[in-house]
DNA sequence: GTGGTCTAGACCACG
DNA sequence: GTGGTCTAGACCACC
């Protein structure tokens, strides 16, 4: 399981942890039922403060997509999320497109640059 | 010019009113040359205090999409294209795609969402 | 006499102007004696306000280098600066020196560089 | 580390201090890696409002100077260097020698007061 | 009229 | 502990 972090990044490292993760679920790199690893080892291999993995973890939880139990460690627990406003879903990806219109790209690029991504985000139906 | 902010959202004030105005830059609303609201006006608009939008023009000026002048206002500043890393570009992308995957949406919806927000984002060749 | 102004310049415009005018008496374009052009003509030749060039030109006055007199224009009074303190001709030269610096400029290619800008600097002796 | 603020001086403080501090960084007082002081201590050590030292970290960081990381304080980032347009680094260049023409030195004093500053400004090469 | 800077002080997010 | 954001309100610089 790779994930790694990068400080150039704008998002907070607990965020980044947490969008990676999530990643790995959509593309069923996690199945429903596999362990994610312990904190203190994710901790250790990235080379970040323990809390920081906790808290991606606890978002990961509050999204209901892991459920961690003392002692066991977190598992996947799903590979839905909760029922999220139409406007909350489209808002993320807006800006994106935003950026990549800005940016100077045509049309055909964008939508080459999402089938790619969508490529290997795993068992998405249609 | 329609403009508007959202205290649930989690990006900070200024950053909402940034991202529209790009938004706003991508669909040609704005077109180059177009003056934006002045500072205290688009404040006394959004009931916020007037250096939350000053942070956002100065955003928008760093990152060179305006050009402020002292004395006569932020204008839309001639496009040239700020190179950025396509890495940059992806991962928003890849981010809110994720997101909408593990919201349920399938592939079809999915690049149906991306056709409709494409819709109108001025410019994109092709 | 050419002079510019560049709405990209980080610099008010008056003093925009304001330093352009001193480097062309600094030069010897503009001898002791000599005329500049009118507000009114300036000002229409940069297409900017009016108000503008009075601020240059009150600027250069305050500092001795021109005289201004109702009905007659402005005249080149004088290439000497009023007395500065060190520091405060110092201070400019270390900043510009230290973007040279921070840019990644070889010492040599620096000295090459204040060389050539002191080219045709007029009369300084030595 | 030695930073100062002058009421007299023109530039905005925000603007002195980022500039101070990136003399320190082209003179190696503060190296790659290094730590910047915390933003409360510096804005109480010069007597200054904390958002006035938080808007000079936010230049710095614009520029790429230093990277700010949440929770852990500001460092000297790795040097990347920004490629800056030649005229971007001459104008203040031009500006500083006129001055100092007008001010009455002769070359020869200009040209050591440049030698003078260049002293320390580390890394320069050649 | 425009935007820019600065202050004081509160509250939040991150590690 | 760190920095980030936001507010209210003052004052300045520019055009």
């Amino acid at each position: 399981m790779i994930i790694t972090v990068d400080a150039e990044d704008r998002r907070p490292l607990y965020q980044q942890v947490s969008d990676e993760i999530k990643a790995l679920i959509a593309r069923c790199e996690l199945a429903e039922g596999a362990a994610l690893p312990p904190v203190r080892q994710l901790a250790a291999d990235l080379g970040v403060n323990l809390n920081t993995i906790a808290a991606a973890y606890r978002e990961l939880q509050s999204e209901g997509l892991i459920t961690v139990k003392h002692g066991s460690g977190a598992v996947v627990a799903s590979r839905t999320l909760p029922e999220t406003d139409d406007d909350e879903l489209r808002r993320p990806l807006r800006t994106a497109l935003t950026q990549l219109v800005l940016a100077g790209l045509s049309r055909a690029r964008i939508l080459s640059l999402v089938s790619d991504e969508l490529q290997g985000l795993g068992k998405a139906k249609g």
